[in-house]
DNA sequence: CTGAACTTTCAATATTTTCTGAAAGTTTAT
DNA sequence: ATAAACTTTCAGAAAATATTGAAAGTTCAG
């Protein structure tokens, strides 16, 4: 195979598997470009390589740089920017992962909070299994949430020890 | 506050939840009804509880029952269906999981493990980080597929042995 | 300052995804 | 067999999401 293809085959998987777990198209494929750039890119390049607008290139690249797993580098004597994205994946996968959780997970989890503290008065079947319900999806999710605090924490190697014993 | 009103919220959160992870929201929302329901629960039920229409309900409990924690439950003397979910989160949660496994990841461990195959004669460093990249990213892919596996294997207690190791 | 080079924003547009509802299909009672 | 009761399908409509591109904003060399 050739190497375009390939990269192009593997900029294209890594987009669609981006769009089903919630992350828009665009920006998984500039991940995957510059996952794949041996030195750093710039707005054009993306554009051209992507078939993709300006605005389009920054909206992503900001996106990227908010997980922070994408960063600017200054090309000397270059006025552009450049960007690079981290490249072991012990270190940005766990970020976007910390990332996510602190934005899509840690909402649900205060309201799970909030809903436990309800506390009915009458008891109907509808308020028991509301209460089991709730309690078993907070105690869940709380465990599930602490366990992605340690795994994702940069400090910690757990992400290695959990491999270690569960791979 | 009155039950209802943490019902709604509590379906309303976690059809959120479901949309930002690539969940249809009609279909988180009908999980969580069905969660919360004491008894089994007809089509029409659903359709009144969440104003979503009758196909949008018979589509999102199909796509319930393909994950396996929804099923179909004959109330005697009825001739309409009545569903009902799974109320253990032990054994739902990681039957979700192990689909979309199976669905979205899968496939594209395939297409790494083929992409892993290329082998570049000339080896300029555009082949050397294609190869450095996606080797990373399908080892560690593998890594993630085996532990889910495991963690979601309804035979073994990895999950809560998880928890107890790193919760 | 000035203006060229570059970046960011955002209203309009396009695309994708989801939802509807009526028609077709199925099952069951008689 | 017939028809009522119920379920499924799917083409078109609606809604949500993503994308564009040009205008506004910024930066910096001269």
């Amino acid at each position: 195979m050739e190497i375009n293809v390939a990269r192009e085959k593997f900029i294209e998987t890594w987009g669609n598997l981006g769009s089903s777990w919630g992350i828009n198209k665009s920006v998984a494929q500039v991940q995957a470009f510059l996952l794949l750039a041996p030195d750093p890119v710039s707005t054009d390049e993306l554009m051209e390589a992507l078939q993709i607008s300006r605005g389009n290139t920054n909206m992503s690249l900001r996106q990227l740089m908010d997980f922070g797993v994408v960063s600017k580098k200054n090309v000397p004597g270059q006025r552009k920017e450049y960007f690079v994205h981290e490249k072991d994946i012990w270190k940005w996968a766990p970020k976007i992962m910390a990332v996510r959780k602190q934005r899509e997970l840690n909402p649900v989890l205060e309201v799970l909070t909030e809903l436990k503290e309800f506390s009915a008065a009458g008891k109907a079947s509808i308020e028991t299994v509301f209460e089991t319900q709730v309690g078993e999806i907070h105690s869940f999710s709380a465990k599930v949430s602490r366990v992605a605090d340690k795994l994702c924490s940069s400090k910690s190697d757990m992400l290695l020890k959990l491999f270690k014993l569960f791979g």
